[in-house]
DNA sequence: ATCCCTTTGTGAACCGATGCACAAAGTCGG
DNA sequence: CCGACTTTGTGCATCGGTTCACAAAGGGAT
């Protein structure tokens, strides 16, 4: 049952919003740091490097948390949305492969700024099983499951090599995880109810490599013919 | 008879597409390795996790290179995805900022492996400036257009603080990169001609938890009325 | 040569996201 | 208290992308 006219905001917030709502937030703490109280949408669109009706409108979707003339309460909205996004909790996150990758996200600060915490870090090889990284002991791959109970981690970061990946991926869904961040250049197969992001370099950069040809052949290229 | 005229593929690929071609790519590779020469559209869109009408629609901007029947000859697919791409030359690459990010991504093989090449290696920190990091000696912050032109650079990845991107961001610009791919969690303000692609970890994290939480919550959840 | 079977390539309906443009809502100065 | 001004919130047209569903193309068997 839908209960459409007792709800202040809409619950179905759409994809391309919510992958908005952390840009916002990130303007947002500048404009605070900066001792700025209030902010238009114009203003906070330009911060962000987006449209302002598109800020609006994606804002809209949180409640109507504007006020008309004047424009957004900065640390108001810095709220609402922490608390949309679920970032008034904080998240106990497991970087499992603690190689190049891992080893540069175990130390990297700004995971914790934001409500994340690195939790547990888990590797396989013996070498660096034992070894304390960023303040964490490396656990190894054995106590995967012990380790993400015991430490309560909800999101998974998998910054194994391509093979092992689909092996950790479902371990940890098995025990409970339905968050998985995904460093590793495979597709993963999961079940619906399990959410995976992932982030790949070298896509990227086949991405700009493609837009750079076209722009350095452009409309004077000699398209080969074949 | 293929091309009546010069131009047989279709020079407006869908940005969509052009981001799922990387993933054909890599599946087509693994299933050149394991011997196949022949594949469908079915099995290749299981493969790329996509559907495989969207999967035809995608290869048919390139040109109509299956047969009907039977399906696309993987190697000749290969060539053709890697030819669209810009992937049949190789790309020189400079990583800017060699910290914990940038020394992963400098040692990390996957790179290589797809006709980019990590040319040149950049940073501020006197510390770090000299030292050899993947065979590569780090040049000094102020050498940066020199490092550019000499080494031919056409794509800059930033792996600096967020304080510092802008600026370097300008400076490579001025001399004439038109390909950024960026790690610091900043809006980066370039010109329309210039193609920022931009990795933001924390992002993904934070899209991940507001998933999570709606999913802990679930229809349960007392939604508090503030 | 003909028929049957498989699979491509694509027209068309559909869907979510974007951006324009403006009425409604609120502020602030007088 | 009013009227001018600012800025929000949203209806609506539009657009790019996805999915369905099928005619056309090609291979292989007979
Ligand atoms: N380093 C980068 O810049 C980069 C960029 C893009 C993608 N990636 C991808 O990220 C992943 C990690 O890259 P990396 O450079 O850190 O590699 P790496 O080889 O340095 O690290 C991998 C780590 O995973 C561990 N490991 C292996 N099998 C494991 C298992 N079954 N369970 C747990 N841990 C296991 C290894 O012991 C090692 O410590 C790879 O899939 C790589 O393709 C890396
Ligand atoms: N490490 C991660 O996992 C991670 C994840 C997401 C985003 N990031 C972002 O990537 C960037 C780098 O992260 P990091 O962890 O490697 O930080 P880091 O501090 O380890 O490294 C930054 C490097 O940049 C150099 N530097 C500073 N100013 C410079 C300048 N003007 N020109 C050239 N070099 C300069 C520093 O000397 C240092 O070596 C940061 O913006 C960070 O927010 C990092």
């Amino acid at each position: 049952m839908k209960s459409p006219s007792s709800q202040p905001r809409d619950r179905g917030i759409p994809e391309a919003t919510v992958a908005r709502l952390p840009l916002y937030l990130r303007a947002l703490h500048g404009m605070g740091e900066r001792g700025i109280t209030t902010v238009s949408s114009e203003d906070l669109a330009v911060a962000a490097g987006v449209n302002s009706a598109k800020l609006r409108k994606d804002l809209s979707h949180l409640g109507s948390y504007g006020t008309r003339g004047v424009g957004y309460d900065v640390e108001y909205l810095v709220y609402q949305i922490s608390r949309e996004l679920g970032l008034t909790q904080d998240w106990a996150v497991a970087i499992v492969g603690v190689g190049n990758l891992g080893r540069a996200l175990a130390n990297y600060g700004g995971f914790v700024s934001r409500g994340f915490r690195v939790a547990a870090l888990v590797d396989a090889d013996p070498e660096v099983v034992g070894d304390t990284i960023a303040g964490l002991n490396v656990e190894h791959i054995d106590e995967l499951e012990a380790v993400i109970k015991r430490r309560g981690v909800s999101i998974v970061v998998l910054a194994t090599p391509a093979a092992a990946a689909q092996k950790v991926c479902d371990r940890v869904i098995a025990v409970g995880v339905t968050s998985i961040l995904n460093f590793a250049p495979v597709v993963l197969s999961v079940p619906e109810s399990v959410d995976v992001r992932k982030v790949d370099l070298s896509i990227e950069l086949q991405i700009l490599a493609f837009h750079e040809q076209r722009k350095a052949g452009g409309p004077l290229m000699a398209v080969d013919g074949q």
